[in-house]
DNA sequence: AACATATATTTGCAACATGCAAGTAATACA
DNA sequence: TGTATTACTTGCATGTTGCAAATATATGTT
């Protein structure tokens, strides 16, 4: 287990693997690609579809649809804004807000449930690790473009 | 950008589209999770088709139709195991080791021009807490299950 | 040997996800 | 006014997924 791509590799496969799992809450059965839909429409403020679509990097049109399906969900709601009306801006209904939060709050409790089985100092090695790498990325043009933050 | 979920949610989010562009190599456009199977294939010394399916955590029925695909883009190849022969062996081709050893580099490339955003410290501290990570992944038993390694 | 049972893999099917091309609706600009 | 641009939606064709059921081989029992 030596090479960057390795350690890389199998890290995103566990974290995908969770991510998979820990997304039914109540009656909802939230997929992994909408989970991440609630979570950006819940950190950016009245997003517009394209810039969720273009954070995501889902084409439109099939981001059209998931949207559809969280609006059906009563999850996600979608206005179309005063000033463009071409233009329509997504937010989290109470309902959708309770789900990510919950989703939110289960990957946390996994994630410190990993971080017990190392050092406070390793841990925070860790997420200063990931953050540092985050911020990498972000200024790296070689894929994937900046992406937002 | 606060909370341990958050800083990985991020992390993998940017890493999947990386890995979504990077996987046309010749004429063979592999996608995403075919690059995990050959990863894996490679990986592992003759594996059969339960270790490599449960390793990545896809349902045999898929893996066996991935498996199917790959076998006709001469990637993979697949030999009843002469000790039993319900298990089926597979093994890269040369093609197929080819195709795996260039998306390896092409990954490696990718995370070096990351890491060149970096300090030689910074670097190290990364590829070491991303280790310390999985490894405590792989301890955990809240999710995921071991799944090799 | 004959039979039931267990295991490894494959196929049938129905649901869903994806992205391109083409459509609609609203704005901008000449 | 008319033409181009932008934001989003629908039609379609293709691909992925996983459950249930089928096949093929192995193992255990009588």
């Amino acid at each position: 287990m030596e090479n960057a791509r390795e350690l890389f590799q199998i890290m995103t496969r566990r974290f995908g693997l969770l991510n998979k799992n820990c997304c039914s809450i109540g009656g909802n059965d939230v997929s992994l690609v909408q989970s991440h839909i609630l979570y950006e429409v819940d950190r950016q403020h009245n997003p517009s579809m394209q810039q969720i679509a273009e954070t995501l990097g889902t084409d439109i049109t099939t981001f059209s649809r998931q949207v559809q399906s969280l609006i059906k969900m009563n999850l996600v709601k979608k206005t179309p804004d005063p000033q463009d009306r071409r233009v329509h801006t997504l937010a989290l209904t109470t309902e959708g807000k309770f789900v990510a939060t919950t989703i939110d709050m289960q990957m946390n409790d996994y994630l410190n449930e990993v971080f017990s089985y190392m050092t406070d100092f390793e841990k925070e090695t860790v997420l200063h690790s990931v953050k540092i790498f985050n911020d990498a990325m972000a200024k790296s043009n070689k894929c994937c473009g900046p992406l937002s933050e």
